[in-house]
RNA sequence: GGCAGGUUGCCCGAGUGGCCAAAGGGAGCUGACUGUAAAUCAGCCGCGCAAGCUACGGGAGUUCGAAUCUCUCACCUGCCA
């Protein structure tokens, strides 16, 4: 059976780590504890999030103690972005925001049994601090020179902008997690985005300095595609994980649209299958692209992973009924109904709407201006059939069961509307 | 507190009185090819059917006319105290 650490980099879920050697050596002779952070940036987490979460997992699965940390007070002050100062979020919000990240965190870790995982804010330890105690008990053991050096520290130093005192203090806020957390629960490992690596690192001298110890990181990298951006943005949006920010069926078409060239880099990384099954699913992307089949496994399981077996299964469904080779009028109303249901029906009041209006209402197009410029594109659909006149009204025989259009711009757009006249 | 520079559309960034709904790039959308992929090529990319309207940090002015000039407020950066 390979160690964590073995599993995690084949994933290609490793991009560095302090001390790699001494790091096996911890994770082979017995239980770790680890911890990551989650701040409180967006009432839910993101795709970002999602590839923490699974490290968590393989870190649990593999009998470690896990430590999930909601930043009630580190979302308080914004760790640095290399580009902009943050807007600070008031404390209402960040409470209100700690609260639902706190149950979105719960169905991908283990809470009870044997090895259950631990869920803590680390407002609970640094709310307490006043501020004299802060500067004289904590602050001695930062060097300025070695906080100037953190890359997102650096990077916001010689822009235009600037850093603001309290973006500039994050790092040690975070590095007293680490510390607080190895001292309460023996933490000796804490994981993150490669991205946070100075401030991951920050707790690591500070437990070194303080308490003598040795203690270790381990960051994992950037996931890009193969132009190099970051995955995890759909139309501009970010992914969610909440059901209320991306819908489980946007968020299965965003993986059912993953490019070719990605596909098994994201299948190792976020499912959980096997080097055998995924290979086979490489080959068979090769052999016949057009099935994507590998791009359906990893939508199915990232879907299932996050939004449960029944919402994933009804997505699916629809995804197989609007983009699927049969006729819309053949099928049936309550799978249509079902299927559009997932991609948002829109009811309209109106009876006899025209093509803009429908584009619009069904939320396919922002304007009016953006409909008309769809249709002139020839980039507008109604039931599969192109529609070229801004201005028509479908006819009656038109409604499917008598009442559903299904709208869709583009190749992969779709959305519903139900007429309800009256 | 003083002085200097800055704030332009989703992002970067040009524009210093009319030719500016605002160059260029990126992102995005659509079409062609194909496979709900990538690459490529083409078109589009504030709102409005249109007339026109709204927009260049906020507000007030000058002018026939302002993103461009003046005043003022806010914020950012740097230098000086």
């Amino acid at each position: 059976m390979p160690s964590v650490l073995e599993e995690l980099r084949w994933r290609g879920l490793v991009a560095l780590t302090t001390d790699e050697e001494a790091l096996a050596a911890a994770l082979a002779s017995g239980p770790v504890t680890v911890y990551c952070g989650f701040d409180p940036t967006a009432p839910s987490l993101h795709f970002g999030n999602l590839v923490q979460l699974i490290v968590l997992r393989w870190m649990q699965r593999a009998g470690h103690r896990v430590i999930c940390l909601v930043g009630g007070s580190t979302g308080l002050i914004g760790d640095p972005r290399p580009t902009a100062e943050r807007v600070l979020k008031t404390r209402e919000q960040t409470a209100d925001w700690v609260d639902r990240i706190r149950a979105q965190v719960r169905p991908f870790l283990e809470f009870e049994g044997e090895n259950p995982a631990l869920l803590v804010d680390n407002l609970d330890w640094t709310a307490p601090i006043s501020a004299l105690d802060f500067l004289r008990d904590i602050g001695k053991h930062f060097r300025v020179n070695a906080m100037l050096r953190k890359e997102a520290v650096a990077a916001r130093l010689s822009s235009e902008e600037g850093i603001s005192y309290t973006e500039f203090s994050y790092q040690i806020l975070q590095a007293l997690d680490f510390l607080h957390l190895y001292r309460e629960y023996g933490c000796t490992l804490q994981t993150g985005g490669q991205d946070q690596w100075g401030n991951l690192t920050a707790g690591v001298d500070l437990i070194r300095r303080v308490e003598g110890a040795g203690v270790h990181v381990l960051a994992t990298p950037l996931i890009t595609d193969s132009a190099g951006v970051k995955f995890g943005k759909s139309e501009g949006n970010a992914v969610w994980l909440s059901a209320d920010m991306t819908s489980p069926y946007a968020f299965y078409q965003y993986w059912i649209n993953v490019e070719d060239a990605s596909v098994v880099l994201l299948l190792k990384a976020f499912t959980e299958r096997s080097a055998e099954e995924i290979a086979e699913l490489e080959r068979a992307t090769v052999e016949r692209p057009q099935a994507r089949a590998a791009q359906r496994a990893l939508a199915a399981d990232v879907t299932a992973l996050v939004h449960g077996r029944p919402a994933t299964d009804a997505v699916i469904r629809a995804s197989r009924a609007l983009f699927g080779q049969d006729d819309l009028a053949a099928v049936d109303a309550a799978t249509l109904r079902a299927a559009l249901e997932e991609t948002g029906l829109h009811r309209v009041s109106d009876p006899s709407p025209t093509v803009v209006a429908l584009l619009r209402e069904s939320g396919l197009a922002a304007s009016n201006s953006e409909a008309r410029r769809t249709v002139a594109e020839g980039g507008a659909y109604l039931n599969n059939r192109r529609m070229t006149d801004p201005d028509e009204v479908p006819g009656d025989a038109e409604l499917l069961h008598g009442r559903y259009l299904v709208v869709r711009r583009g190749k992969r757009h779709v959305a519903g509307v139900e007429i309800s006249a009256g």
